[in-house]
DNA sequence: GTTGACTCTCAAGCGGCTTGAGAGTCCATG
DNA sequence: CATGGACTCTCAAGCCGCTTGAGAGTCAAC
């Protein structure tokens, strides 16, 4: 038998630890004496320590270990707690990789003096969304300006007016250019809008719904429409350097729309949905 | 301006987050109204609460983020806390990795009925250690024993005995049979024996220095010396499971030595050192 | 008997929040 | 202008797996 401190030695565990797990049930020195309350432990104890301490270290909670070790637990419990396990830290190694390339991508970005920071971007999930929206290819940014207008003019009179989110922008063609862009103009709605509306340029509004995104990264322009091209070849570095790719078209989401008096005084987030080329381990 | 729970729709934050934030002055709302303590946040903010998030993202803590982005931080600093950062990172997905590949072992033992369990089996660091030992091919077993008990006898008697620790047996050649091994056996030191011993025998005992090593895997074994042919069977499947290879002698830590009565009444860490083929990434 | 090393219990602290209680505020409706 | 319901506030405690510290008691050697 031995006291805590000499244990803790040859179990290479921190007396500490024995003295919590003592706390919470889960391994009891062999004996106490129960006028000084000294814990004495057996070496026969470091069987059970020890296959205490391989499921922690598999990262299993102490309460789950607690009925593994205590509970008589069927072999199917025990391999379906491991599966789960096996799941999760998947999962993680998964999340730490991604934030391995981007933290790569931030460093090489430091390097180089053209670029000053790629602080704001984040990764984002984008949920299912109802849109209420019209498409057509624009021949110039003129158009475009006429036709978000236009929206933002007629819209929100047909419809309750808070059930509209920010006015938001889809680029379906090239995000990196200006003219004869396939653009699609429109509003999040909260709750459903039953009728098209025809627009008097001719463009009809109809709903839609914006599937669901996985991941994709985002980050806030502040300032007029028209200058957010550096912002564009940010992000586009970023991804480059990140190993992700673009999968789908980008979005310019009007926070805060440009009002009359200053377009300066506008805030707009800027998303790519992006996925990574398969990077299972 | 937005109230709290505004904000944190559009910011996709938590409002028990924002608040967080605000108490430790990470991120404070743009204005906060003094009658009433409503928080008013504004768009403009939101380049800088992604920058927070970004950073957050990459595993950083709160503490050194608001370091980062409050107090002006050179490029330099910036640059270190990344890499600093990486290769924290690169650790805990090595680590994980470990436990990927411990817990496929394990699920593929748990499959098969012949082996009951492999759950005391642990990985671990061991010091750097003074030994005191002496070192002999063996014919059989009976020798070893006769060894043993002389170490037994006569080492303790030169020491000062609260110098030693648990007798321990270094199994140099194949440790998966019992005959013309060659063994050695000694004492772990915690200070100096300045002088070399002659046992009767006619073996030497010299002091020499246990190089540390970075994972051994460790198991008990509680019973008779002869009769734990099954531990090394089961820790061999074990390490060839979890891709590990065995790169040095095996050791038999006598933790309790069997006793003259009863060699039933023993206990006896048994450890291998291991590395792994490199698993880098 | 006196060290000094060990041990005990109990409480608080870590990080990054979340949850809950209890009270107050805002805004649209009747 | 009162009412209701959705929102907000502050403050405290809880989560995990310990670690640290205070203050008191115990053990073994000299």
């Amino acid at each position: 038998m031995f006291r805590i401190g000499e244990f803790s030695k040859i179990a290479q565990t921190a007396v500490s630890q024995l003295r919590y797990y003592d706390q919470i049930g889960l391994f009891q020195p062999a004996h106490t004496d129960e006028s000084t309350g000294y814990r004495y432990y057996s070496t026969i104890q470091l069987p059970e320590l020890n296959r205490i301490i391989a499921l922690k270290e598999l990262g299993i909670s102490l309460e789950q270990i607690k009925m593994m070790v205590l509970k008589d637990v069927s072999v199917q419990e025990i391999q379906g707690m491991l599966l789960l396990r096996k799941a999760q830290i998947e999962q993680t190694v998964q999340e730490q990789v991604n934030r391995l390339k981007i933290i790569e991508a931030r460093l090489k970005e430091v390097e180089q003096p053209e670029s000053l920071n790629t602080d704001g971007i984040i990764l984002k999930r984008m949920p299912e969304q109802p849109f209420y929206s019209t498409r057509k290819v624009m021949q110039n940014l003129f158009d475009t300006i006429h036709l978000v207008t236009e929206m933002r003019e007629y819209v929100p009179a047909i419809a309750e007016k808070n059930q509209l989110g920010p006015l938001t922008i889809i680029l379906h063609g090239d995000a990196f250019s200006i003219e004869n862009v396939d653009v699609e103009v429109g509003f999040p709605l909260k709750s459903e809008i039953d009728s098209p509306l025809l627009l008097p340029g001719g463009n009809e509004v109809k709903e839609r719904i914006l599937q669901s995104e996985e991941s994709v990264i985002s980050t806030i322009r502040v300032g007029a429409f028209e200058n957010g091209y550096e912002k564009y070849a940010q992000l586009g570095r970023w991804i480059e350097k990140s190993d992700f790719q673009i999968s789908g078209p980008a979005k310019e989401i009007f926070i805060k729309p440009p009002s009359q008096g200053n377009p300066e005084d506008c805030v707009c987030e800027i998303q790519f949905p992006v996925t990574r080329p398969t990077t299972l381990i």
